[in-house]
DNA sequence: AAGCGATATGTCGAACTATGCATAACCGAG
DNA sequence: CTCGGTTATGCATAGTTCGACATATCGCTT
């Protein structure tokens, strides 16, 4: 065993009634819609399909009960979709979770690899 | 959104070709086997198919190149299946590295929905 | 030699997930 | 009032994963 290990984590909410109403998924679909200003522009540059996209974002809210995005349909450019306070909030926090996370997780790796190499003879 | 919220996570170690040739399941499974001594009750336990089971350790072992049980065909049993000194140690070292995440999952958690229920008026 | 129980491995089908396609509704601008 | 681009949503299809079967092999016991 001479190659090169890595340490991959998923994380994500539930509720009581429901997995998975948030995870890494939809954190990065919200920031992608701050980022873009539309769903459709969102899925396309996460590479996702539009229906999984809106899919996952009515899930999510109404998993929780919370409105995380204003969605206008029509108008000039067709419409957009912006994040509420809640929205931002949400991808604030859950964006220093995620990284909290990832830190530990890497260093934690560090440790879980000079144990099985001490230990291992080969 | 007055609902309990919980946190998931799912942890696994990759190789530079291979996703996934360790993680919670080979672990549980490894766990397993060392308590009954087969592939098959391990299986049985975890109510994992022999198939899944079978399938999953040879994934890890041609992954990650490493031996992490000594499987004998045949004999007065039928046949049994024994972890490697590797194995014990993986096994362990991977408890405290899953420990480690779960401890800091569940601290995290905490500050996160301190987050979320502080910026939020509802 | 026959039996027993576990390992070994291929294959088919079921469940779930995501994608693609097809529409429909919407609304500001020209 | 038509055009353009986006949201909204159902459905049929493709892909992935796992379990269920079906065999085959192995080696100690009797």
């Amino acid at each position: 065993m001479t190659q090169k290990l890595s340490a991959k984590f998923k994380l994500w909410i539930s509720t009581e009634n429901r997995e998975g109403v948030f995870g890494d998924g939809k954190w990065r679909l919200l920031n992608a819609i701050e980022d873009k200003g539309s769903l459709k522009g969102a899925a396309e540059y996460l590479g996702i399909s539009y229906r999984k996209a809106w899919g996952d974002l009515k899930k999510a809210e109404a998993g929780l009960g919370i409105k995380f995005i204003e969605k206008t349909r029509g108008g000039q450019y067709g419409g957009k979709t912006v994040l509420t306070a809640d929205g931002k909030n949400w991808i604030k926090a859950y964006s220093n979770f995620r990284l909290d996370i990832k830190k530990k997780v890497e260093k934690s790796l560090d440790i879980f690899l000079k144990k099985i190499s001490n230990e291992n003879n080969n």
